[in-house]
Parts: C-alpha cells; sequence; structure tokens
DNA sequence: GCTTATTACGAATGGGCGTTCATTTATTGA
DNA sequence: TCAATAAATGAACGCCCATTCGTAATAAGC
C-alpha cells in the first residue's frame, strides 16, 4: 500500500514533524517518530528532505519569513506612535497564540541549528525586532514614551508578550481578547504611558 | 588509573550536566558526554546517580528549592507594595544573571522530566510565583499599582525579567547595573508607576 | 595492617539512531 | 497506451544510546 502525492506528503511531514518538534523537542524526536505520524516508513522521508536538520530549518526559515511579512502587513499604514506600539502588540500576541509550535521552535531550537541556518535565521530575527525597536525610538525622540533604553525594553518587551504561550489556554479563565488587553495595558504603561 | 573522592566527583557530574543540558538539551547529551567532561567512564556516573533522568530531577528540583530560599531571604523584613516589588525585580534579575543555566534548564527540561519530577517542580514554582503575585495583589488593594490582572501580570514581568539571559553579556554595551535599572523601570512603569 | 565498603574501569547488553538503497508501485505527460 | 518520473517499501548500514556487571583498585574504619 503506497501514498501518492508528494506535495501532500511533504506538508503532512511539516506539520508533524513541527508538532513533534514543539513537544519534544528535535534532539528526542526521531526520524521514525516523524515517519510514524506521517504513517510512512522512515527512509520516505528522504523523498523530500534531504535531511533531518534541513526539515528543522525548513519549518524555521518558513516561520521567519512569514512572521516578518505579516509583521509588515499588520504594521502598514498605521500612524503615531502610540497607534503603532499598539499594532505592534496585538499582532504579536495574537501570532504566538495562532503558531505557538511555530514560535517555540524558533525560539527554542535555534541551538539545534547548524552554522549555516542559524545565521539567517538570526538575520530574520533582527530584523523582527527592529520592527518594535524603531517604534519605540521614534517615540523616545517625541517623548511621547518614557523608556531608559530602547534596544534593552524593545528585548524585554518581546519577552514579556511571548512567555504568553507559556500558560495561556483557550478555554481558560480569561478569554483571549481580555488577556490581550492587560498585556496591551502593560506594554504601555511599562513605556510610560497611563490611559 | 582511578579517581579517588566521591563526594567531588558527584558534584562534578552535577556541574558538567548541568552545563552540558543548558547548552545542548537534555536529549542531545548522552551519558558518554557527561563521563567525558568529567574525565571518568560512563558506567561510573551509574555508581552516583541511579539514571540520567535522575540527574536532571536533581538538578531541578535543588536549582528550585535554592531560588525559593533567596528569594525569601532577599524579601524578608522589606516593607512597602513598592518597596517589594523592586526587591523582587532586582533579586530575580539578578538571579537569573548569576545562574543563567540552572534557570534555563528549569524553564526549558520540564517536559524531558518524567511524571513524578514534573509534579514536584511545577509546586516548587508555583509558590515562586505566588511571591510575586501576592506583591501585586497587595499593590493593587491598596491602589498603589494599577493592573488590569495580577495573575495575568506576574507571568508577563517573569517572563520579561528571565529573558533577560538570552541576550544579556557581561562585558556588552550595558553593565549589569545599567541593565537592571532598566528593568526595574520597565516593571514599575508596567504596573503604572512613574518615577 | 587488614578488612570492608566505595568507586572506578572496561567490556558487553539490546535497542534505537540517521541514513542509504535496491526494488516496487503509482502517477504524469506525450 | 506506455515510457518516464515520482514516491513509496522494507531491509540493511554502521554508529551511538542508556544501562549493567564482573573485576580491580582505592579509601576508611578497626
Amino acid at each position: 500500500m503506497l501514498q501518492q502525492r508528494s506535495k501532500d506528503t511533504k506538508e503532512t511531514i511539516r506539520l508533524n514533524a513541527l508538532r513533534l518538534f514543539a513537544k519534544s523537542g528535535y534532539s528526542a524526536v526521531s526520524m521514525r517518530d516523524i515517519a510514524n505520524a506521517v504513517g510512512i516508513q522512515p527512509g520516505a522521508i528522504y523523498n523530500h528532505f534531504p535531511s533531518k536538520q534541513d526539515i528543522l530549518v525548513d519549518l524555521m526559515m518558513t516561520h521567519m519569513v512569514d512572521l516578518l511579512a505579516a509583521a509588515n502587513n499588520a504594521m502598514d499604514g498605521v500612524e503615531g506612535t502610540r497607534n503603532r506600539l499598539v499594532a505592534f502588540a496585538r499582532f504579536h500576541i495574537s501570532y504566538q497564540l495562532d503558531f505557538p509550535d511555530h514560535v517555540f521552535i524558533a525560539y527554542m531550537e535555534l541551538r539545534s541549528l547548524e552554522e549555516t541556518g542559524r545565521q539567517d535565521v538570526y538575520v530574520k530575527r533582527d530584523e523582527y525586532e527592529a520592527i518594535l525597536r524603531e517604534v519605540l525610538e521614534q517615540g523616545v525622540k517625541e517623548g511621547t514614551f518614557k523608556v531608559a533604553n530602547a534596544a534593552v525594553q524593545t528585548r524585554a518587551l518581546l519577552a514579556m508578550m511571548t512567555g504568553i504561550t507559556v500558560w495561556f489556554r483557550e478555554d481558560g479563565e480569561l478569554n483571549r481578547d481580555q488577556v490581550i488587553d492587560c498585556y496591551v495595558q502593560a506594554v504601555l504603561q511599562s513605556v510610560g504611558i497611563q490611559e
């Protein structure tokens, strides 16, 4: 009994590898685990990816490219530093909640990447951080924000917002919008803006 | 050629396992890697720890117990919610910077723990979170802090402060105290306090 | 100094790892 | 319709895994 369409299989491999890597970590997941989840033999994966490492690189780079494009899209046309900060915060948190596995492995499995892939990911991550940093720098220049150091604040805020996936559950006490509002308020206040 | 003192060997195993787990992740590190770093044969580790899993449990529980004791000690006798918030923030950040490997594996390798050990760690972590949460709740009750939801804010602030280890380097542009001040200001402002 | 408990070595266990490959089967394009 | 291509099987490769164990060497207690 054989499978048929290559494109479907490749995407299924991606989906399952992502899920497994996010749950157990890259090195704890074997090609046999992935093949098992997909429903094929381990060797068949090599028809679609040259190696296990290439699956990880594919997942991380795809994620970073998508994330950047979505962020730029979300910020496009938003005027005013306060509005731009809120737009970025809402976008970032929503994206974390929509794609927790992507976000998690992009953060966690950097150390599992070999040198080549890692550099590419770093470049994209810096590009992403720069979006927020520029908003903060602009706000400081205008006097809208009160921030000691924009670069430090950028990393502090990203860590804060990214951490949401660790504990948030869709069926928890607070729903998604309520939690996002909490975070947005915290972000705004942290740069010295009172509601 | 044999080693001699058991107690030293056990501690050396702990140190090296911690460092290796933090760098590469629990499942990417083999008993051979650890033995190699210690300078003994793999089998000799089993004179000190019954299994690889037990090394991880030992490291994580020791860390959590130490962290809690140090936190309670740092907060002891500090009066006033604002002061207590600052004390906690300074303690937490300093501890991250002093013991980045401990902190990192306690956060990252929860998923590598089998059920028994994981529950024990969760209990300790909740206990730790409660210290900050109670400060925030007290501040809200008094009207000192402006926070939408103390539990959410607790996790947001912990994530923010814990994230410092990802990027901070002792030989970077800002020194430790300057960075801590940035974070403390961000923490204070995030709960609605202007300097 | 001798006995006993520790602690190390070093070889071996069975099993899982990433990857390769000859082969078979299904799909595609002329 | 039929050759060519794509994608699967299933067995095998050598290597590394966590762990075990018989044995030897060291340290501790009398």
